[in-house]
DNA sequence: TCTGTTGTTGCAAGCAATTGCAACAACTCG
DNA sequence: CGAGTTGTTGCAATTGCTTGCAACAACAGA
């Protein structure tokens, strides 16, 4: 998703281009994968020398909900990307290393039309995401388990 | 899972029998579903007079993590119920009506299996619920969609 | 270009939930 | 049963995030 094209999109939605948004857009843009909150807020006063936290959370919803980034909960905080509609992707986050790893989509669409199908429910899978411990941490585990037994 | 039962599992987990827990496990225990943190901590207080926040917090969280109760979270909040291995389930949870419906396991069995053997990633699916949008709420948005085209 | 309307920001207060720490009490072992 | 050990509690402070509100500024229309 470019810039332009984003912005594009606010407006379209009826919403305001302001210096805040802009900037905050670019600074999601610029790291590529997600970023956390407050990696977003310090970048974007290090680039502008002023920020609110509150305008970050609440800019960063708006263009979630504008379809411009993806929100990813890792651990228990919010993190953003920017939505590339050509590779879109799920997470899988480690509870342990709170490492994020992409899933693709198509391994939650059978599991998606059976909800429909079944009982109606309509699924928010756009910003899915699934916790568990990744294979790594899986055998950190089983180390520290077989050293507790000794 | 019956009370004393539970009790038992805790202390032979290593941890202590104290008259808040006890308590604590009954309040969840007679509310049959789904409870908030807030109803826990007002009905605990109401029965005994004097009850911390933070230990609820506390004690719920250790009760889930020794597997005696199961945490739900609907809207942004947490709740409690008691897990009965008898009658496993996870979440739907609508985000308009804060419905909570109950999901039978076996329909995760083949999502859960897919993660495990492609990816080495083991899901928390104890504690598995999704956001979305139940089939009466869909109605209603249907409604208003209308009424707001008009 | 100027002006009014209305969405946005900054700030401070508020929320649910978590945490550090000292006082305390449940269990263990003698 | 009584003392020591160590997990637990209560409290207050803190965290991550949200919200109410007044000042402000982006856009539209004249």
């Amino acid at each position: 998703m470019h810039h332009e094209q984003a912005l594009e999109m606010l407006r379209r939605q009826g919403h305001r281009i302001t210096p805040q948004r802009v900037l905050l857009l670019s600074v999601v843009a610029e790291n590529g994968g997600h970023v956390s909150v407050d990696e977003v807020f310090r970048q974007a006063k290090e680039a502008h020398n002023y920020m609110d936290l509150a305008t970050v959370y609440r800019t960063l919803r708006l263009f979630r909900d504008a379809g411009i980034v993806t929100e990813v909960e890792i651990g228990d905080r919010l993190h953003y990307e920017l939505t590339l509609p050509w590779e879109l992707h799920h997470h899988m986050v480690c509870r342990d290393c709170k490492g994020a790893y992409n899933l693709s989509p198509h391994y939650l669409e059978e599991f998606r039309e059976t909800l429909v199908s079944e009982f109606g429910f309509v699924p928010d899978i756009g910003h899915f995401s699934i916790t568990g411990v990744c294979s790594g941490c899986q055998e950190r585990e089983g180390e520290a388990d077989a050293q507790s037994l000794s």
